[in-house]
This record gives C-alpha cells, sequence and structure tokens, in this order.
DNA sequence: CGACTTTTTGATCCGATTCAATACGCGTGG
DNA sequence: CCACGCGTATTGAATCGGATCAAAAAGTCG
C-alpha cells in the first residue's frame, strides 16, 4: 500500500479494496453501504500522491468540484478577508470529510492546506451527488456528515461565544482527543499537527495566551506538554473544565 | 388567506396553490423545482396555526421528524446546556430552514422558539429524504441550504472569535438587514424580533454592552434606534466597520 | 395604576491583548 | 560538526475592552 504507486487514477480493482479495507471506512462516507453499493462509491473514489506539509488542497474562491476525505494527516481551512487577515475555520483529521461549504455557490469559501505529509481520496461531487439519487443510505449518510458540521460549528459558536481562554483550549485538546480516539489512535497522547499561531488563530486568542495556558495547565498537571507532543493526564478534569462553564450570564431566554 | 383555516393538514387542492403562489417561493426549498415537481414538494408540506410569540417549535432533545419553513415572523433556536445556560445559535427570518441539524443524530440538538406571532410550514424529513431521490434538483437545493448554513457558521465564528464588541453588533444589523432585503423588505428600517438579551446572548457579549453600543452607534449617526425598531442611516459606514477588522492579529498562516 | 421585566447609564474590576524581550528549534551553509 | 539566522515559542510588564456590580429609567401587562 505504497502511496507512491497511485500516481492518479487508481485501477477499478484497487480502489474496490481500498474502500472496503480502507481504516476508515466507517467513518468516511462508505458508512451503511455494502457489497455493490459500496463498488458504486469505489468507482467515482479517486486517490492522488499525498499532500506534503504547508501545500494547498484547494484555494478560496476556486470552482468547487469534489470535496475530499483525509486518509492520513491533517488539514487546516482559513478564509482570508479583504484585509488580509485570517480565520482558520477547522482542522481535519482522518476520515473526515472536506469541503462541504462549497456546494452552496459553487466556490470554495475556504482554502485547505495540509498541516503535515497528508494523504486523501477526492470524490467528484457531480458525480457523488448522482449517486446518491440512486442510493438512499448514502444520501443520507451525506446530509448526515453536514448536519454534524453544523451541529459541530454551533457547539464552537457557544465555545467563542461565551467560553474563557482556558474553556476553549481546553476544548480543542477535548475536541482532538476524542476524535483521535474514534480514528483508533490514544485519546491521552497525541501530537498536535498545527503550530501554537493556528490554535491561537482558531480559538480567538493570542498566541501568547495560548502559550501561557499551556504552562499552566501543566502546572496544574492537567497535561504535559513537550513541543507539539500532549499528553492528558487528568481528562475527567479537563472535561469538568469545559462543562462548568459556570457563566451566570445566560440569558435566560424566558 | 386567514390562517385561522388551516385546521391541521391543508387539503391537497390548497397546497398547491400555497406553494407556487408563496411569496418565498425562491428562497425556501421549492428553489428551482417547477410544474410536477412542485406538486409533490407541495403534497408533503403541511401548515399549522402560527406560533404565539415564545411559543416552542420543537424541543432541545425531541425526536427529529420535521424540518420547519419559516413563512412570516421569527425564531430563535438555542441550546441550553447542562448547568442551565443558554446559547442562542441563530435566528431565522422568513424563508429559511429551521431544524436541519437535527438529521445528525435524529433528535433536535437544540429549542426553537419563535420570537414574535410566527407562521411556518411542516415538512415531514421521511418524505421529503425519499422525494429528495427522486427529484435531483430537490436534492441540490437540499445540499445547498445546508451548505449555505455551514459557511454561514463559519462566517459567525469568525466574528466571535476575532471580532470587537462593535463588529460583532454591526455584522448582525447587516445580517438582518441583508436578509430582510431578500425578502422584499426595507434594508434600512426594520424591527428587531429579539430582546436585548438576546442578542447580547447571540454575539457572546453583556446586555449591557449592546445597550451601550445602540447608543453609541446612535451618537455616530449610523443608526437610529427607538425601542425595537432600527434604522439604519448609513449603512456603508457599518459594512466598512465590519470589513475593516484591522486586526493584524491574524495568524499568517504558514 | 402598580408590580415586574427590560433597557439604559455609571463606576469599578479583571482577563486577555499588546508590547517587549528572551529562549528555543531547525535548516542552511561554511 | 558547529555557527549563524530566522521562525516559533515562552515569559514579563503595562494597557484596554468588556464584564460585573449597582441603580435608575422606561416599557409591559394584568
Amino acid at each position: 500500500m505504497t502511496a507512491k504507486d497511485d500516481t492518479k487514477v487508481i485501477p477499478l480493482s484497487k480502489i474496490k479494496i481500498a474502500c472496503e479495507s480502507c481504516s476508515l471506512h466507517t467513518l468516511c462516507l462508505p458508512l451503511g453501504l455494502e457489497g455493490h453499493d459500496l463498488d458504486k462509491l469505489d468507482k467515482i473514489i479517486r486517490r492522488s500522491h499525498p499532500l506534503k506539509k504547508g501545500t494547498g488542497l484547494f484555494h478560496q474562491g476556486a470552482d468547487f468540484q469534489s470535496v475530499y476525505a483525509v486518509r492520513s494527516g491533517s488539514l487546516k481551512t482559513f478564509t482570508v478577508a479583504d484585509d488580509g487577515s485570517e480565520q482558520i475555520t477547522g482542522f481535519y483529521l482522518p476520515g473526515e470529510l472536506v469541503g462541504l461549504d462549497a456546494i452552496n455557490d459553487n466556490k470554495h469559501p475556504c482554502t485547505a492546506r495540509a498541516l503535515e505529509t497528508t494523504s486523501y481520496c477526492e470524490i467528484p461531487f457531480t458525480q457523488l451527488e448522482s449517486l446518491s439519487g440512486e442510493l438512499p443510505s448514502l444520501r443520507r449518510q451525506l446530509l448526515k456528515i453536514m448536519s454534524k458540521e453544523i451541529t459541530h460549528d454551533a457547539n464552537l459558536l457557544m465555545l467563542l461565544g461565551k467560553k474563557t481562554a482556558e474553556e476553549r483550549l481546553a476544548s480543542l485538546l477535548l475536541s482532538l482527543s476524542s476524535r483521535l480516539k474514534n480514528r483508533g489512535f490514544s485519546e491521552t497522547e497525541f501530537n498536535l499537527s498545527m503550530s501554537r499561531n493556528d490554535i491561537a488563530n482558531y480559538l480567538g486568542l493570542a498566541v501568547e495566551t495560548i502559550s501561557r495556558l499551556f504552562t499552566r495547565f501543566q502546572d496544574q498537571k492537567l497535561i504535559k506538554v513537550e513541543g507539539k507532543f500532549v499528553h492528558i493526564l487528568q481528562i475527567d478534569k479537563l472535561k469538568n473544565m469545559v462543562s462548568d462553564c459556570a457563566h451566570s450570564k445566560s440569558a435566560h431566554a424566558k
């Protein structure tokens, strides 16, 4: 399974094996599909060479052609405002689908860039769309993924709207932790593929604040940090930190 | 067209007229559908009595049955955390679809409540889903709406993550303004159906801050406020306020 | 009209940013 | 192999925006 073998489009016979035997099988689009249906999806999926760190997958404003499933590595998506300021809108881990926000007006509203060497599957959207006409379970899965993205964003809204710096970082760590766990990685030990700057940008905080928080969390023995490597020592305390948002400021909406 | 006439489900003949002649025709789901296809959608749509202010449309945790299109009036959606604190996740105006975020796990992740007397159409999701199998343009429209919601949320993230109180309120006013304009209302004069508290909650600010901002904006002759009524005097200046987020703090990614 | 809620205004306080300076990591070239 | 330089990360001190606390004013409704 060397990535080198993939030139542009993988031969049909190999693709079948790909999706079926892919470890992300139950996380990615194929969920709920089986046998012949899965074959059909396989047929439209393309694999390309892995992206090197810092390489773009698609660019803001580019025409929307495909959605992409991360196979390994990670991506960040961000938008650039007129004044050049950037806002990171998401980090994507293996098994996650990127580019769905482009469906709306057929242009990518953000840029996707590899945070490390990253391999992915490309799924031409037109074909995915018509295939979803045939396959109810694919259709449902697609809607589910989009719905999940909406829910995720809504949570993030809560996060950025109401939470302290401490709660924000704890939330990010926990989010990464649980997503990695789902993907079969350790939930307590992992590498942050993104820089402190990226984290700060994403959470709407200053880099210095992130730095201070990491040392504070470490002093409190909640985590152990060595550069990009994080070891979560007391995951339950982190969780409390997030849920105990004793912000009585809640607008008790009648 | 008195709402009183609708008992539970409108007779078939009347529904047809409803969607076809609805002024929201091009904003709501039917967009892109015509003739026979539109009839098919009509057949599954239900209309009910208008909601009175403060009444719930669906509740957080409730089983997901339908999505809802606002016909007149407005709604807010919010989630309640364990500790009882609330976060408003959105305001919905006529022609907008509510409840899509429930697709993911078949439960509504938030509560929807009327901000004023509000009438709506109910669209049973199972039927919508299977109908979208038949109608490619409906399928596309559905994905588009969801995609738009994702983009919208991403913008909001930017808003809450990076922007000052001033920019946040300006953004909200402009968002309402442009959405109302799309719906044929004035873009410069409208009523805020939500309370200051709701606005504060939504924008992640304190009520007092909202109040001060309204007076400040008024002093600057940007707007004129009389209770819930807002008159935008210099919409271009408001727009500058939002785009000139000269936040050089941007993590220049890469 | 009177009780209650919503909104406004004022004074103080605190968390996070900003500015500034130092330390660390890493790739390049001597 | 180590010295150099540049980007990234950490740490400290000063400042500021918005929250919080407190109280008055304006709506709202039975």
